[in-house]
Parts: structure tokens; C-alpha cells; sequence
DNA sequence: TATGAATGAGTGTTCATTCAT
DNA sequence: TATGAATGAACACTCATTCAT
């Protein structure tokens, strides 16, 4: 659910595709160039590794959260897993790696959570279904909070996190819109569903985020029952 | 309206009050203007100093708006300005003062708008009042777009801006919760204002910041129509 | 004469192309990404840029002589030139690119002498004009000396670097090729004019070279007149 | 064959005389073998760590050609020799010593190649005997070939490698020298010995590199007539 | 008021080598 | 005998900032 956005309008879907970690790059030509060796995947690490990868993952998350993305520097990661700084690259090759591998997970989850929303109809336990989808969105938003936060804020300039962002922010749109076409809502309403589904996703999205900004353990109950109730009022047209 | 929440119940107002300059060494000041000491503010610029100021402060919001607050250099603002690199350092003391030099107007007249909704009671044209007050929002962020967007998305990792804008968006929220208020919309529905107010505040900046980012022109018709018309229903209750 | 070869029967021309300084990278694009900003070429340095240019290129090819082209570090130059490791960068991207800068002088200067080579006929001087023109070769492979070894020996793994020292070697064996063609060398003897002048180019080449590793000031005038000698009597038929 | 030469005028052979391992400490020895401590020679190893060796071997002569010697890194070899980082260690010091097991057996055989040229009198078939000559020593040359162009050009910087390589020149140079010397050469020409010889190595040497770098399968006969011819008609005045 | 050369601290990245298993 | 994880010194490169002219 981070905020970067080319064309909302479009509505293909093409996060979540990516299978296990986010090592993208691979090994095959026996002999590449300097620079073009792939640094280890997840595949082919013994116990030992395993566990410095995680190490350095944990840490980098610690310090994304501390110092936001841009600020971070890869020695400050390596500092805190009490490793070297040679070893950051050995399993990462270079901050952006170890971002990705981060929000790999977290678009993977959220994009799972935002694709549970069930189709609504109005008078049949709206409030209710927005409610518990919304409260689901709050709990994994929160579970990824650090990586979400720099998600959001700080990698917009490198395009590739970047068009990760957009998609994933588009992929929950398209879901949100299709519930809102496939309800009656566009029919005794004049919203146009893909303008609503926006607006909707804008308000959660933006909501969640002032919220962990706040540093609050967690999104307020009333937060997540005041989008409800908007939602169920402003797109449904639930009364009281 | 950028995106930055310390925290968003507190309600005390502290943006746009104070007037005239204020020293970069006031810490707590949420929208200092450019430092005036040991660099010239505008007052006793001669009209080449004023020229070049001018071009260094246009320079800096395109590149701003093409790099991104972080990847810009000072180097990219100078050649964009024809400037040298000494020249820079005459009238800015850094990065940062350019840019709160940019946004101090950004958030002087956004807020100005933003103080513009007029009292709403439920069935009083208030979808109108709405349309037209987002209408007003939307033209001013178009107008500052790039400056916006960089305040969005890339400053957030320095304080001092950062806190900038907090008591923007906090200011803004405070607004429109006391037209919550003191319509009798709380009576009415379950909605706590603040709440109501975040949410709503959330979703329209949101709103422009992904219509933005699309590469649109301007912010499209029927996205403020739909703003307008959640809003309208969502809190002041109205049907169809 | 350095000593690549990809191809040594192809006889087009393509060194000495060049105008002005090797600064390859040259400015247009207003707004280039990190990296990819041009530095300084020559037209646009003020007196003091210019000898800090000079004062580097001297240093470099004392170090490259030193220490070799590999072995050499950016920081060695800059100690040496007493500038700081900053200025390095202001005047070249990197160590490729100052050697680039060093071999575009010694390239042009060998090949124009190499051009000089006049015609011979057999039976009217020939070891005379060949002496002279070797001696002329000696003198001038011995002024860039330094710059040459490392471009002989040490550079073969830059790409370009190397392609331009084959272009450097091929050239001047198709000089040596045409005047063989064009006095009666073929038809007397069973030589094939292009083989011939592979081997007289690589004869002197290389003896340049073993001379030069010996650390003696200046190449023997009994080599030049072996070389001279050897060319006459094996090419040109020429007894005694 | 390599090309490095420090003095070419001495004549005092150094290369090939000396049987048996010598420690790498022997610092004068012009061509050390592997050194025997703290790693292991051949000997000592079992039919596993023979094969390994093997392969390391192998697979560093692979990487030589292909990225040439400076660029190699210790990570290149034990990949394609399937062999892990630890286990190069187990069987050589460094890169260097790969790389000096690998030049001993070319060395040799170059060397006792060199050593064959018989005693040529003018006007007793001194072509063929020369032609026969050129053509082993470029048989031989071609056989090692990635070592030898590794050794041309790229490990000028090693004193210990260097000096290896200007030995082996001076020792082919001498036995040249010796045979110009028992023919009537000298007397019947005005060419002294020791510069003939260079420059006839020098142009053998060379050619040979440049034919290699050409990457041609092999050496072309046309090559090996012309040189032969030169020499024939430029050291021993045959004519026609 | 403008210039642009110089600086150097701060970061990123590589790779030979060691060592516990 | 083999492994591969860890290390850290060595080097490359950038860019905000200063300053003499």
C-alpha cells in the first residue's frame, strides 16, 4: 500500500507474481564480468548463512525504521547485525537488494489481505464486512510498519521499488473497484466505481500511515470503525 | 499538504499564524522562511541579486520535480540556473533552505484555502460547499505540484521539513474537524469528528498525490466530484 | 606501436581520427542522471584548471612508469600532482580516462611519424631512408616512452584502450605495406607485402621495447642500425 | 617468450639450466616452481588432490585467456573448477602461484625448443633450417598460448613473474647470438651479433603475439615463410 | 555579486585470505 | 581433503561547502 502512483486508471494487476525472495538476480553464465556475479540466493545457504541473512535483514529493518531509507547507510545495518561490512555483501548487493528482499514479503502479504474483501451488498452486514477487511489491511499494514513507512517515504526514487509501489497500489484499487461494481452501488449512486475505489484506498492507505506516524503501538479502533462507516455511508449509502 | 504525521490528535493549530520572517534558529518553527543570516533574504537584494535568487529558486523546483528531493544536487539546481557553484551558496545556505524557501509559499496559500470551508449543516447545499472547497484545494496543489510532491515524498527524513509538514497537515485536519463539529453531524451519526476529519483530510490529499503522480494535467473532474460526494454522504449523511 | 592486434590483415585506417584532447565525454543533456555528467574538457579551463590538468597528467605518467599501469592507484596520482583526491575527478572520470588523455599525444605524434615512411625503390638509398625513419620512430617512441609502456603492457584488459592500440599497430603496418607494394619488393622477392610488414613493424616494435625495459636514456644507434639493416638486406634485397 | 627484458645486452643465460623444486624464497630463480611449503607439491598428493590440482590448473589457464591475468580473480578459477574458495588455498598461495606452476612447463619447453636451432653456415640451406626452427618454437608457442599471451601482457607487474620472463628472452636471445656468431655472419656483414639476434627474436615474438591475438586457430604458414625468409636474406645474405 | 577551482569527509564496493567445521 | 562463511584492508568515487579572485 505504498503511495506512488503512474495511472490508476489502468487495472492490470501485476504484483505478487514474484516467486520466493526477492534475489533477482541469478546465476547461470559461468564466467560474467566483474559486477555480474549474482550474489547468493536463498537456495544454496547452509545453516550458518541462513542465519547472518536473517541477521542482516532484522538489522536492516531496525534501521530503515530508525533512520528512513535514504539516510541509511550499509554500514549502519552491518553495525547493528554484528557483522562486516564485507559480509552485507556476500548476501545483498547493495541497499536496495536488501529493501527488496524486504517488501517482498510485505506487498506479498498485503496484496493477499486487500484480495479477501468479499462482495458486499447493501443492507447485508456492510459495516461488517469493511470493518473486519479493514481491521485485517490495519493488522498486516502494522506487522511490515518499518518497511511499509520507508516504502512509502523514502525509496520513490529508485524506479524499480518504485513501480513495485504503484502496482501494488493499483492491484488493491482493481479489487476494491470490481467489489464496488459488482455490488449496486454504481447503479443508485452516480460514483463512478473506479473513481471511488481511488478515493477509498487513498483514505485507508493515508489513514494507516498518519497513524504509525504517530507512533502509537497500533491504528486506533475508532480509525479503523470511522473508515468503515464512511466507506458503508459515502459508497453504499447505509444510513446512520 | 504533505504527508508527514507526528501526532494527529493534537489539535492546536500552528501553522500560519505567525507573520513576517522568522530566524532558521527557531526551531520550532513550523515553516521557517529562508535563513536570514549569514545569507541576504530578499529585502536587500539588488535587482541582478534578485534575478539570480529567482532563477535558483525556479531551477530547484524543476529538478526537484524531475530528481526527487534526495537525488538532487546543488550541482543540478546551479547548471539548470546557469549559476556557478559559488553563486548557489550566496543566497541559500544549503539543499534544505531552498526548498523551505519553496514551500513556504506552497504552505502559506494551501492553507489559506484550507481555511476557506465555510460552515456546513446537513441539508444545506452541502455537497456544493464541499465541491467547491476541494475544487480550491485541488487548483492550489496543482500549483504547486512539483514543490508538493518532493514535500511528499522526499524530504521526509529531515526534521525540520518534516515537521513543516506535520503541522500542515494538522493544521488542516483541525479545520475541517471544528466544521464537523460545529455542524451537528456528531449528533447525528457515531462519527467522532477528529477521526472523521483525519479520514477525510487522508483521502483527499491522497487523492491528488495519485492523480499527480499519473502524469495528468490536472486533477480530473469527476475525482473531486467523487471526493465531494463520499464526504457528503460518508459524513454529513445525505442520500443519493 | 603498442601491441594488440585483432586483426592484422585488415588495412583501414582508424587511429588518428580524434580532434583536440581525448575527453571522450562531452555535455548536452541539461539534466543527466548521477554519473553520467560530463567532466571538464579542455576548451572551458581557466589558467589555474589548466595547470592543475597538466600537473596531473605529469603525475600520472610518472606513477604509470613507476608502478605500472595496473598497480597505479588514483590516489598515487593525486599525492604526487599535491592535489587533493577531489580535484582528480574534477579534471578525469577515472584512471582509464587519463591514460586516454596521455595516449591520444603519443598515438597522434607516433602515427604521423610513422606516416612519414617515403617511398623506396631498391638499389637507391634504401637503407638510408629506412635508417631515418626508424631513428625518427626511436626518438619519438622514446619522448612518450612511459605512456607507451603501460599501453604495451599493462592496459590489454581495457577494451578500448586496447582496440585503440591495435588500431595504432595496424595503421602503421599498412603504411610499411603500401611502400612495400609499391616499390618492386613483391615481384623480385617471394614476399607477400602484407607479412612482410607485419613482421618489420613487429621487429621494431619490439626492439624499441627491449631497449626502453633495459632503463638505458635512449635506444642504441647500433639497434636502429641493425633494424634498418635487417629491413634493407631482407626485404630489399640489397647485399652487403 | 615473453616480452619483458631489463638488460639485453648481457648474455649470461640464467633459464633451464637449474633441475629439480626451488623454494619460492630463492627470490633470483628465474623460474620458480610452485612453492613446496606451506602447500603441497605434487608429490605428496593423493589421487583426489592430484586431480583438484588438476582442475585448478586447468581452470586458471580458462580465466587467464579469457579475462587475462590482472582481471582474474582467485573467485573466477575455483568456480569453473567447481571447487570451492578454501580449497585453492589448499593447493597454491595466490594467483601468482597458479600462475608461475603454469608458466614452468611452458618455459621449459619453450627454452629447449629454443635451444634446438643448429649451426647454419650460409649458402647450406640456412632457409630450411630456419623455416624448421620457427615452426617448432611457433608449434610449442601455440600450445601454451593463453599463458604465454597472460604472461606478455599482463603480469608485468610482478617482479618475480617479470623477471622469469626477461630471463627467458635473453636465454632464446643467446642462442641466437651463438649461432650468428659460429656462422660466418659476423665477418661476411657488418651486423653485430647481439643486436641481430634481438631483433630477430623481437620479430619472432611479436609476430607470434600478433598472429595470436588475431585469433586464428593457428599461426599462418605464410607467417612463418616470411620470417624466415627475412632472416635468412637479412642475417645471412642468402639472396632470392 | 559572481565565479569555478579545490577540498576532504563520507560512502560504496571488491576481493584476497583465513578458519572453523 | 573440502567447504563456504566471515573478514577487513584497500580502493573508487561523490558532493556539499569553502575561498581566493
Amino acid at each position: 500500500m505504498p503511495s506512488h502512483s503512474e495511472n490508476y486508471t489502468s487495472s492490470h494487476q501485476d504484483v505478487g507474481r514474484r516467486e520466493g525472495d526477492s534475489s533477482i538476480t541469478r546465476a547461470s553464465d559461468p564466467l560474467p564480468r566483474t559486477g555480474e556475479w549474482p550474489h547468493r540466493g536463498d537456495r544454496e545457504l547452509g545453516k550458518k548463512g541462513r542465519n547472518t541473512r536473517s541477521r542482516l535483514l532484522e538489522s536492516a529493518v531496525d534501521v530503515f525504521e530508525r533512520r528512513g531509507y535514504h539516510t541509511t547507510r550499509v554500514d549502519d545495518i552491518v553495525k547493528v547485525a554484528n557483522a562486516s561490512h564485507g559480509t552485507f555483501y556476500i548476501y545483498f548487493t547493495n541497499k536496495e537488494d536488501v529493501f527488496r528482499a524486504l517488501i517482498s514479503d510485505a506487498a506479498r502479504e498485503i496484496d493477499r489481505v486487500a484480495q479477501s474483501l468479499g462482495p458486499l451488498q447493501p443492507g447485508t452486514g456492510t459495516f461488517e464486512g469493511l470493518r473486519s477487511w479493514i481491521g485485517d489491511l490495519a493488522t498486516t499494514y502494522q506487522r511490515f510498519a518499518p518497511v511499509i513507512r520507508a516504502w512509502t517515504e523514502g525509496a520513490a526514487d529508485d524506479p524499480e521499488i518504485r513501480s513495485s509501489g504503484i502496482a501494488m497500489t493499483k492491484s488493491i484499487i482493481t479489487v476494491v473497484e470490481e467489489r464496488f461494481r459488482s455490488s449496486t452501488v454504481g447503479s443508485k449512486t452516480s460514483l463512478e466505481p473506479r473513481y471511488a475505489a481511488i478515493a477509498v484506498v487513498a483514505m485507508i492507505e493515508r489513514c494507516f500511515y498518519y497513524q504509525l506516524r504517530s507512533r502509537k503501538d497500533e491504528i486506533a479502533g475508532e480509525m479503523l470503525d470511522t473508515l468503515a462507516a464512511i466507506i458503508d455511508r459515502g459508497i453504499y449509502g447505509s444510513a446512520e
